[in-house]
Parts: C-alpha cells; sequence; structure tokens
DNA sequence: CAGCCATTCTATAACGTTGCATATCGCGCG
DNA sequence: CGCGCGATATGCAACGTTATAGAATGGCTG
C-alpha cells in the first residue's frame, strides 16, 4: 500500500481510504489512485485488514456432515449466495456431537467468522445461550425453537401435512412413516410427524403407532425399517420418507421385494434432493424451499453482523415449501 | 497476551513462546503461564498470528460445485484430514468456468490459505503455471497431467478397463460408454475411455464408436443417452457410465422403458458414490480410493507448504481403486 | 578463577491495515 | 474582508502477535 500510495503521489491513508469508499475524495485523486493500484497489480492483505477491523467476512456454517447430500446442496447454495453479499463462508463438521458442536460456537472457528449459521443436533437451547458469545448467530433446521434465537426453517408439519394429504387423497388409508418414533413431537421427526398425524385426523384416519418406524435418516436405515414393517406383516400402502434419502432406501427394498410402485405402494419423502427426481420410479416429495432458506439465513445473519435494525428478539423465518407430485406418488 | 503475562508474571514473548513450544523454557514457567491462560480463559488471536506470521493455517479447495455428490464427499474428507493435521479447509466453487478457476487461482481467496488443492476443469497447464504464484498447489483430478505440477488422482485407465474386462467376462460384447466423445484421450472420460478400449483390445472385441455417447456427467444426462442410444435402435448388451451419477440416470431410463437389470442390460459405473450401493439394483461400480486421495493429497501439500524434503519436481501420486461388483452387474 | 557455552528469558520492532483526530483549502455570507 | 463550514487529504497510533537479537543466569572446562 506504500508502494501505491507513493505511486499515486498521495498519502497512505488516502489510499484506504479510497479502497474503503470514503466519501469525500476527488474524483481525479481516486483515479490515480486506482491507476497506481492498476499498474503495481497491489492487492489489500486480508489479515491485516481483519485484524485492524476486527472483521473477516467469513460466516461459519456449522453442519454434521458435509457429504450428506442435504447439508452439500444447502452449503453450496450458501456460499453463493454468501458471496454475492462479499461473505466467504467456512464449513465446520460436527459429527452431530456436542463436543464439537460445542467448540464449533466457541473455539478458534469461532474467531475466524463475523457470524455463525448453526445447525445444532447435540447442543440444548440452554447450552447454547450460555456459549453463544457476542458474536450473531442464526440457527437452521429445527432442534431449537427458542425465542432467543433467530431462526431459519421450513415449514416441517404444514408440508409433511400436505404430502400425507396427497397420499390419503390416493386413495392410500395405511401410510407407514420412516424416520421417527410414534411420541416424538419436536425436532424434524417430530414436526414432520405432527403434520402427518394432523392429515389423518383431517381425514378422519385413525393413527396406527405400529405404522411408525424409528430409523437414522440414511438409505439403508430406510431399507432396513421397511424391510422389518414387510418382514412383520403389518400391512401398509404407502411409505411416507421422513427425508428423501430415507424413502429412496426403502424405495429400493420395495423394488427387491418384487412389489409394483405406486400400484402396490406409493412411497413419499421429504426435502427435494435432486436424486429424488431421477429415482426409478421418481420420487413424490416436498421441496422445502432450499434456496429461500439459504437467502433468508444470509441475509439475517449479515443484517446482524452488519447492525442492520432488526428486532431484538430472535427473529423466526420459515420458508414455504411446494409439493412435488411424481410416479412414486401420483 | 499481556493479561496472561502479567498474571503469570513472565514477559509478553514468554507467554508467547509457551503457546510455540519453544524448547528453551524451564516447566515450572511453562506451569505458570498455562495456569494463567486456563484462569483467564485467553485464546490466542489468529488474524494477529496470520499477520505476523504469514501463515493462515488454512487450505483452499477449488471444485466446481459441492453439490455434486462426488466432491462434497471428498470436502467432506479433506477437512477431515486436514483438521486432524491442524489445518482448515476453505472451500470455493468454481463452477467449471475459466473465469473462477482464475480468481481462485490468484485472488483474494489465495491470500487466506497457504496451500491450494486445485481441481481445474477449465484452464490449462500454461494458463495455470503461469498464474500459480509463490504457494504450493497440489493438482487434483486429470484435467492436467504436467510435470510441473504435483497431482494426486486415481487409476482411470486402470480402473475402467477392470470393470470393463468384468462385464466382457460376464459374457457383454456390446458395451455402451456414456459420458465421453469416442475420440477422447485426455481428462477423466477421455482416460477412462481408453481403459475401456484396452479391456475391449485385450478381449478381442472390436470397438464400435456408435456405442460411445458423450453426455454431462450428470443423472438426466445419462437418462438422455441411453434413452438416444435405444431409440436409434443401436444394441447393446451393457452399459458403462463414466460416473455413477450417469450409470444410475441410465439406470433409471432403462428400467423405465420395461428393459430388465441385468438380464436385458447389465450396468456399471464410476466412483463408489454412497447412492450406489442402495440403487435399486444396486450399482457395480469402481470405488478410486477416496480415501488415499484425501490422504495422500494434505499429507502432500502440507509437506510441500512446511518445507519438508520433498522432490523439486511435480510429484504425481495414484490413489489404488477395488471394483465393486454389484447387482447390477454380476 | 576466568572464559565459554547452553539454557532461559526479555525488549523492541515489525506485519499491513484502519479509526481518530486534525490539517488544509476554497467558497459563500455577513 | 474575515469567519465559518463543507470538502478533501493526511499523520499517528493501534489491532495482537511473532522474529530478531540480545541479556541474564549458571555450570563446566581448562
Amino acid at each position: 500500500m506504500n508502494d501505491v500510495a507513493r505511486a499515486a503521489g498521495v498519502s497512505l491513508k488516502t489510499v484506504s481510504n479510497v479502497l474503503n469508499d470514503y466519501e469525500f475524495i476527488r474524483p481525479a485523486t481516486k483515479q490515480k489512485v486506482l491507476d497506481a493500484i492498476a499498474e503495481l497489480g497491489y492487492e489489500a492483505n486480508l489479515t491485516a485488514r481483519s485484524l485492524r477491523s476486527g472483521k473477516t467476512r467469513m460466516l461459519g456454517l456449522v453442519l454434521s456432515d458435509l457429504s450428506i447430500p442435504y447439508y452439500a446442496e444447502l452449503a453450496s447454495r450458501l456460499m453463493t449466495v454468501a458471496g454475492g453479499r462479499g461473505y466467504r463462508v467456512l464449513v465446520e463438521q460436527s459429527g452431530a456431537t456436542a463436543a464439537h458442536e460445542l467448540s464449533a460456537l466457541q473455539g478458534p472457528f469461532r474467531q475466524l467468522t463475523d457470524g455463525l449459521l448453526f445447525t445444532p443436533l447435540a447442543l440444548d437451547a440452554g447450552t447454547i445461550a450460555a456459549h453463544r458469545g457476542t458474536k450473531p448467530v442464526v440457527m437452521l433446521g429445527e432442534h431449537i425453537a427458542d425465542p432467543r434465537f433467530d431462526l431459519v426453517t421450513m415449514k416441517n408439519a404444514e408440508a409433511a401435512a400436505a404430502i400425507t394429504a396427497h397420499l390419503l387423497a390416493g386413495g392410500r388409508r395405511r401410510i407407514a412413516v420412516l424416520g421417527a418414533a410414534a411420541g416424538d413431537t419436536a425436532d424434524s421427526p417430530g414436526l414432520r410427524l405432527t403434520g402427518y398425524r394432523a392429515a389423518l385426523e383431517a381425514a378422519g384416519v385413525e393413527f396406527d403407532p405400529a405404522l411408525v418406524v424409528q430409523c437414522d435418516w440414511r438409505r439403508d436405515a430406510g431399507a432396513s425399517a421397511v424391510a422389518g414393517l414387510l418382514d412383520s406383516g403389518i400391512r401398509f400402502d404407502a411409505v411416507f420418507g421422513l427425508n428423501d434419502t430415507v424413502a429412496l432406501g426403502a424405495m429400493h427394498e420395495l423394488l427387491i421385494r418384487g412389489l409394483k410402485l405406486p400400484d402396490d405402494v406409493a412411497v413419499a419423502g421429504f426435502d427435494d434432493i435432486d436424486e429424488a427426481r431421477f429415482a426409478s420410479p421418481a420420487l413424490t416429495t416436498v421441496s422445502p424451499g432450499m434456496e429461500e432458506i439459504a437467502e433468508r439465513s444470509i441475509q439475517l445473519l449479515i443484517d446482524r453482523i452488519e447492525g442492520a435494525e432488526t428486532a431484538a428478539e430472535g427473529l423466526h423465518v420459515e420458508a414455504g415449501f411446494e409439493l412435488k407430485v411424481r410416479d412414486s406418488a401420483p
């Protein structure tokens, strides 16, 4: 920067002012500085800028595992949106363990970022509140729904109700649910199950806990879950996987067992990952507005960072959803 | 750090020395400092450290799109491996465009990292060499194979030959290839096609260019490609998708058309993404040693960064592969 | 017992930027 | 004509750390 100042015949501070779009600079001066910068190929040192300004222009993103398709897509979009606002995204994988989540919340990772997009899975609201520090945090997902925190999430219950209603409208009456325990009411599984139950009730169909199978949200777990149902002789004419991955695993198992989809069993999922569209048969699912989630969460976080006028209390944003009717449950 | 020094009754520099594992410190002194650090909850300021030392302890990872499953899995592993060595990974998406790749190579992104893991798709070796800068760069993938660069890649040709040989051993003679042009010899498509041709030749089966279909490495492209083959009446008894995604798209289309897999057509892929295992039927593919790629590339890059004794010339590493025989091509 | 070296600790000066306060200039107004 | 004020440019200090050089201590050697 010294060299630029000398080349442009101005002071160090003037160069800095040009770079920071300071208001009161004569166009001629500004041009001289810009020319010198171009000629010397100067690039501002971001580390020094960070040290002095206390800002890194990086956003932290904490999620359990980047290789999970939903998170990979979300991360990709968040990076694109953040990039458009002049921020980078630094990703940290927590493995959904409390220890890692805590260290992401207060460790060195935090120092490197101006704000955090946090998908807590293990920590509870109290612990997070105690260790959130002073920089802004925006929660993603459903694990935390606490007025103290900003939260961007999806309409889990409404979307699950909509897709259940769609299955019911198609004449299905015994809809197996994979990925929640019958008593769940909180977090993604519980909220989606609640939506399912609401739709059943609205249609006057009785809820049967035997149709609810708890399993991890992974392909193989979905396959095993549906295998368990088949083996135990429980009747069902539809499967609602609480995410697409589980639904796809279930579909795989149903096909292997020689069942016809959707005639024998209709299958529906949740998330609308890219894969759902190209599955065979294509998976009926619900798109939870990931684009909107990405945009609103980045927007909210940056507003907090840059001190925009926003509510003092935690803001709760719910993105819209869209039913995607495909061949697995027409 | 000042507070710690005062609390421990030592100089600022001694605290710094303790943090940097300086050799000549009396255990008692070290303990006093550590106690003070613990008591005050002090954490070193990483930005200041970076400014002074010129190191950020971050590695850059440039890839086209994080939402592509292969890259998502690779990124996830790289982050884990790097974390174990005390580095973080900062991801930059290039969209496979030359402009973005170039800006990742020389723009501010570069400043933030001590070294680069670079998956070039658009830039050529000459351009990269001209703009590589002074910090270490390790290439990933096949686009660049130039002695000037360090490169970590997979045995594309050998693995493709092995899986082709497997199809041939199963009695298949007309194996369609999706994802390359008949004349390709370079990059992932070309290398894999070369392996395919080598296996045909070794088995005395004639190469038919009509069986080679160029398409993007995406699901829908794979589906369209195989649809084109079917519609044009070209006979084939097997499909080799040059990556899993293409193969899965093809499989989808074949199933929709009422073909029996693997009886009518065997299908094989390349990459062994998680999805391949749970497809229906499960996809025969080749696992290109991603774990090894992650470990060797991080190792190599960190060695270069920390100035370990390594070859002056570019080092080329090829990870091993493993055939995964599943139901789509038993 | 002086001299030397290994060990242990410290003072000072950077790293490259921006916040704050201030200097300078020219113009309109009383 | 002088004062005040907006516009423009600048100087200095500080952000929190580490590199460099050197000071202090003590033990060993000749």
